[in-house]
DNA sequence: CAGTTTACATACATTGCTGAATGTATGTCA
DNA sequence: TGACATACATTCAGCAATGTATGTAAACTG
């Protein structure tokens, strides 16, 4: 059978960027072949080099199809609060749209495979520059609607930081992405939603902000 | 020439490991053949069959020609602070050890080197799975220190901590290790030893670990 | 000082992957 | 309804990397 309807077509796209993120995260980019992709989607390379230049462009699609919606949604939380009327301080703007990812990690595979392919599983060299790139361009949107927010919210309390704006948000990103990181490499040794919202909490505690209510809740965060 | 004497064979195998360190640092492992750091460190693939099983045993010994003796610092640092009598309090253990560290990633190149290839140029497959092993458990090992010193720290001023010791050391942990990442993505962006000081005391100031003196030492980060 | 081992270098066989070229049957549109 | 574009499948040339086998001269040993 060949020449499919255009419908059919991006469904062979998706079986093949699927097949990709499992063989990815089971073997590592670089040792995972066209051919070995092929098979799994049930196709042939012919299929693989139809819908993509080659390896590392189909590496950029499967990323952008986890990465484009997360951070559309980041971006839209920290810019329209539209969505959520009841929450109008700015920090609880970021601890939200933080726990929300933890949330998004812990509860959908697919973003937790291609997060770990991205940490783990792939070695950023020139043939991925741009991925790179976009990665930096991605931290620093993050970084600079941090230290807007977290201006924002010291101003409204009234308080000075102990460390400059910059050094707090790079701090809280650190923390937030080292969390992660920690909890890809041995999922089992803690919960990443308990541990993230205890941390996050003690950060920002240590920055001036203190903790409005009882926060930690040991059971199950079934959010 | 043929048959080095002794020596003569530690420094080509030193010389090896030195080639394989740049080249995969410049290429990332997978795409670095062993003809080329036979290449570059002036002898052939014999000779690194000769020193090695395979390029993963080349791997490992080029990671831990640098984490071996780091381990150990930290280990001697952690348990027998017979070298620094001034300090007593566990906290300040913890502090100068990971700033240690931090120093020793801006000053020693190799270091530097060594460390960006295990987080941004190898992809841990199965190959590797005794480097994930040793690192899994190099980090057990410093969470247990640092639970056991934040404990300590905590009963010799008696406070009470707002999350679980596990918690915590998990956090200071996710600190250090996610503002290291950052700044190995990017070493431009910011002064690692300046930010690093200040999130950690920001942390540890969230714990209750009120901070002693003035620690913000430099005025802005170079952003 | 002869035998043995060491520390490589060289040669070879095998494997596997890529990219491009080409084939082909079907959808699509005028 | 024919012409063209589409969505692949198949084939092929080429090379690059690995592992192993073997060669070899110097260092070491008794």
């Amino acid at each position: 059978m060949v020449r499919r309807t255009k419908e059919e077509a991006q469904e062979t796209r998706h079986k093949l960027l699927d097949a990709a993120e499992h063989l990815f995260q089971e073997q590592g980019v670089s040792r995972t072949s066209l051919q070995d992709i092929a098979k799994r989607a049930g196709a042939t390379r012919g299929a693989i080099y139809w819908h993509f230049k080659d390896k590392a462009d189909l590496f950029n699609a499967m990323m952008e199809r986890v990465t484009l919606p997360m951070e559309e949604r980041v971006h839209r939380a920290s810019f329209a609060p539209v969505g959520v009327p009841d929450i109008s301080d700015p920090m609880s703007e970021i601890r939200q749209a933080t726990e929300h990812c933890l949330s998004q990690l812990v509860n959908d595979a697919q973003t937790r495979r291609v997060i770990e392919v991205a940490t783990q599983k792939v070695e950023y060299v020139e043939e991925l520059r741009a991925v790179r790139l976009r990665h930096l361009s991605v931290r620093d949107g993050f970084l600079a609607r941090f230290e807007h927010s977290i201006e924002a919210a010291a101003k409204l309390r009234g308080l000075t930081l102990p460390i400059s704006t910059v050094c707090a948000a790079q701090g809280f990103h650190a923390l937030v992405d080292g969390v992660i990181q920690n909890w890809l490499l041995d999922p089992e040794a803690f919960d990443l939603q308990d541990v993230g919202k205890s941390v996050i909490t003690v950060y920002l505690n240590g920055l001036g902000f203190a903790v409005q209510a009882a926060q930690a809740s040991h059971e199950a965060p079934t959010d």
